[in-house]
DNA sequence: AACATAGTTGCAAAATTTCTTAACTTTATA
DNA sequence: TATAAAGTTAAGAAATTTTGCAACTATGTT
């Protein structure tokens, strides 16, 4: 299905850069690109690597999936998810690394 | 005030990584940092460059200073915003290459 | 002290997200 | 065709976020 070609404009930048974010603030999500990271997994496995309901892992992976960040492919009754960019694991790596640089920080203060 | 330290459990990173990633979700928000990019600014600052109301931004900007990705310093009466870690803006950069990279691909499959 | 300017915070309504349960679709196999 | 396995989706309650408004604090000036 082709979609009608998006200008875009200075404001709907901002709007479309926070939307693709929210895809990064849900611990379960950051779980699920962490499995993803290295490779290709069903449904299944990623249900069994979380320890969380089928029907929750499929409702993140279907978030992830509308916004651009994953892509499937069907082998029989199974669905594959990657990884479409690996820009997002980037920027999860980077924002990891603030996360534990604050940490490092904190630690120097109380030492 | 000294806190007490932390100890970063695998649970826990992914909760914490997704706290701090809740900074990047809202457009105002990806506004702000945007212009904080290349230097420090007092609030008035951006709320004349924002042209949201003051209350408003002071909001957004204790949202990102209580998550420690913004820094104040204080000359006089103005209070100067600037950003903590430039990781984040290298973050935020490369979640809008992925938006930029995913229209060109939109538009590629319509030409 | 009184006042103006710069900025922060509390509150409550509106909007968004998250999770669970249950029903549903799709593919493969007996 | 019937059944099972894999995955998706809908619906509603609970939790979280967002925002505007009003009240508040802090600094500097007259």
């Amino acid at each position: 299905m082709l979609m009608k070609s998006q200008i875009l404009t200075d404001r709907s930048i901002f709007e479309m850069q926070a939307e693709i974010c929210k895809t990064l603030t849900n611990p379960k999500r950051i779980e699920i690109l962490n499995v993803l990271k290295g490779e290709e997994k069903t449904v299944s496995e990623l249900v069994a690597a979380l320890g969380v309901s089928k029907a929750n892992v499929s409702q993140h992976l279907a978030v992830m999936r509308h916004k651009g960040i994953l892509i499937t492919r069907r082998v029989g009754v199974n669905i594959y998810y990657r990884v479409a960019n690996p820009k997002v694991i980037e920027a999860c790596t980077l924002m990891k690394e603030v996360l534990f640089e604050q940490h490092a920080a904190k630690k120097k203060l109380i030492a």
